[in-house]
DNA sequence: AAAATAAGGCAGTATTATTGACTTATATGC
DNA sequence: GCATATAAGTCAATAATACTGCCTTATTTT
């Protein structure tokens, strides 16, 4: 055991207690964890036809309706023509639809159809079946030691994604940074 | 949101106080910080003409000193075709070595060189390290329901495979079951 | 000797992603 | 109004990761 702790001491010394194989331990856990939380989503999309790309699409533009394409490129951080592919796909199949911006009319505005939020309510509630699940064995006290560390993991300038809503209309965040 | 709330509420009626806003975001949650945690590997990866799929290979073989072809897919859940391209190439680089299993001339043992060590070390040093800058910023009380409930959230079969270590020797988990 | 297992290979395909260059439409700043 | 910038979309080429199905070889087990 000793002969593997040379790279990683120095990063455990400002753990107390944490040493290398309860770490190791966590990035299993998230291996798993992501794989299994995704793996059941994957069985639906495939009766679809669609992949994981769909379901990240059609997932953001649920949660943000009236997102233009260049938000939602920021938030999935991927280039525009591996978006483009799947949203093509999504329209054209019916389960997005794309508005016109009438205050600046370069911009798409996308919705999903009511095909669209069928599809994206049947895997969100997958995935929420199997977080509650997670919850109660669990137990609940875990959650918010959870919800922070999860947070934590994400880059702060990304941090803001996840959060406070419960809030009103959903705005452009490129207007959000003019006014 | 009454609109949103259908196929979900069933759900959520085994949970009190657990709305559907609060578990899409947990939804969310796992989607950036899995993202962010991988792609700092990833970064690294690209300089060795790799990509995630090597340091899969990579870490469960540093992790399983000796684990046949075969535990190995276990675990990684891939077929054997998509293992073996990254395999080969790892091999061929020089990070992984194969022995003959001497007790089972069929099977390969697989090892990390020298080489591979320092590979796998590196990768899982910024990971390890994005995880305790986590826990420090999110506060190590934390920590035990964060994994509490990754681990819940993994399928039960496979939650055997992290866990309670600091054990012995590695066995092969087919002979495991036999022996 | 027959059957099962472990590993590996081959051919073909799909999905998701990349980069770079380019077009079109629209908006904004001077 | 003209120049520039932005939003979106498109084309071509490429790469990584994964899949299915089928077959071979070596070795072990029954």
């Amino acid at each position: 055991m000793e002969h593997r702790n040379h790279a990683l001491c120095q990063l455990t010394a400002s753990l107390r207690g944490q040493d290398e194989e309860k770490l190791r331990q966590v990035l299993e856990l998230l291996f798993f964890a992501y794989r299994d939380f995704t793996g059941e989503a994957d069985a639906v999309l495939a009766d679809f036809g669609f992949g994981r790309a769909h379901h990240r699409a059609i997932y953001f533009i649920g949660r943000n309706p009236n997102i233009s394409v260049s938000d939602l490129l920021g938030i999935l951080k991927i280039t525009k023509q591996s978006l483009s592919r799947v949203l093509t796909q999504l329209i054209d199949e019916g389960y997005v639809r794309q508005e016109t911006d009438s205050t600046d009319r370069r911009r798409r505005l996308l919705l999903l159809s009511d095909k669209g939020v069928a599809l994206e309510r049947q895997l969100t509630a997958r995935q929420c079946r199997r977080v509650i699940g997670a919850f109660e064995n669990a137990g609940i006290d875990s959650v918010s030691g959870f919800r922070a560390i999860l947070r934590a993991i994400i880059d702060p300038e990304d941090r803001h994604r996840v959060g406070r809503r419960e809030a009103g209309p959903q705005v452009s965040e490129t207007r959000r940074l003019v006014g």
